[in-house]
DNA sequence: AGCCTTTGACCAGCG
DNA sequence: TCGCTGGTCAAAGGC
């Protein structure tokens, strides 16, 4: 089943998505599950980075969605710089130039009624930029529990475990050859807390901006008006870097996914012949619900 | 000392 | 019943 384009704003994808390894897709919109799912976000070059909804939606999606608001009145790279930052190894930092766009995506009434929870997906990075190995940087602390080499051999699994006590929510990540995560498969629900503003810190300071809008962990009774109130303006991506974007819910029967053509040519043209990346429309689309 | 990753073994489900 | 596969356990070692 390839994904659905349901209505919306222009450049997104999204409806039922059943077969992750349909034709790559620009657009990057998601709704989280509510109880578990799976982000993958993808680039024409085969690359992938799979998030899962608290990978990105309440720590670096607000951060990115209060630094869109903040680059709207002054773009300044640097706050994109540290969002992203923190959605990759606590080592990385990558400097990426950001254009904000002009339009707000409207939500497709399918989507804006399966969860009010708001997932923001940074995609457009380069494909180097972001390796999740650290699962940590969601704000809840994991412990690896497992590796295996699934079937085919061609990703190695990891299992991890939420550390909070009491909690059992579990991650499956899927490894690529070089490293770079595939896939996350999101079990569970946290019972707790994001564990560590101190982590948070780790990543670049940014702790403070997570709780400016994420104060209340109850994600579920946040309405979609809040969240498009506290964040007006997506981010316009590396038209390089198209992403693609599954969430695959693993616990229910649902699944979705975005794309879209209309993504893929607007983005076919700010890229240049030579694959470089028109500056003016590069770098990160922040879509929000 | 505590927490983490690694990794081989073990277990359960399924055909 | 057996073998395969995915998921989990737990000991060992590292940071």
């Amino acid at each position: 089943v390839r994904p659905a384009l349901m209505g919306g704003g222009e450049g997104l994808w999204w409806g039922p998505y059943l077969d992750v390894d349909a034709a790559p897709f620009s657009g990057a919109w998601v709704t989280p599950p509510p109880l578990s799912g799976t982000v993958l976000l993808g680039y024409p070059q085969g690359n992938f980075e799979t998030f899962h909804e608290q990978d990105l939606a309440l720590p670096t999606a607000q951060v990115v969605h209060s630094k869109c608001s903040m680059l709207d009145q002054a773009v300044n790279p640097s706050f994109i710089r540290v969002a992203t930052s923190a959605l990759t190894s606590q080592h990385a930092s990558y400097p990426v130039n950001v254009t904000p766009l002009p339009e707000v995506p409207t939500l497709p009434p399918q989507l804006s009624s399966v969860n009010a929870e708001s997932t923001c997906v940074l995609q457009g990075l380069p494909s180097s930029s972001i390796t999740l190995d650290r699962p940590a940087v969601d704000g809840y602390n994991w412990r690896k529990y497992g590796q295996k080499a699934v079937k085919g051999g061609e990703y190695p699994k990891s299992y991890y475990k939420c550390t909070h006590r009491d909690c059992l929510v579990r991650k499956n990540v899927e490894h690529s050859a070089d490293g770079r995560i595939v896939q996350i498969i999101y079990r569970g629900q946290h019972t707790h807390e994001r564990s560590s503003k101190r982590r948070f810190k780790d990543y670049g300071g940014i702790s403070e901006d997570l709780d400016d809008f994420s104060g209340s962990t109850d994600t579920s009774v946040r309405s979609q008006s809040d969240y498009q109130d506290y964040c007006r303006k997506p981010i316009i991506s590396n038209g390089d870097m198209v992403g693609r974007l599954v969430e695959k819910i693993q616990d229910g029967d649902e699944q979705f996914a975005g794309s879209s053509d209309t993504q893929e040519e607007h983005d076919a043209e700010v890229r240049t012949d030579d694959g470089a990346v028109d500056d003016a429309s590069a770098n990160e689309r922040c879509l929000l619900q």
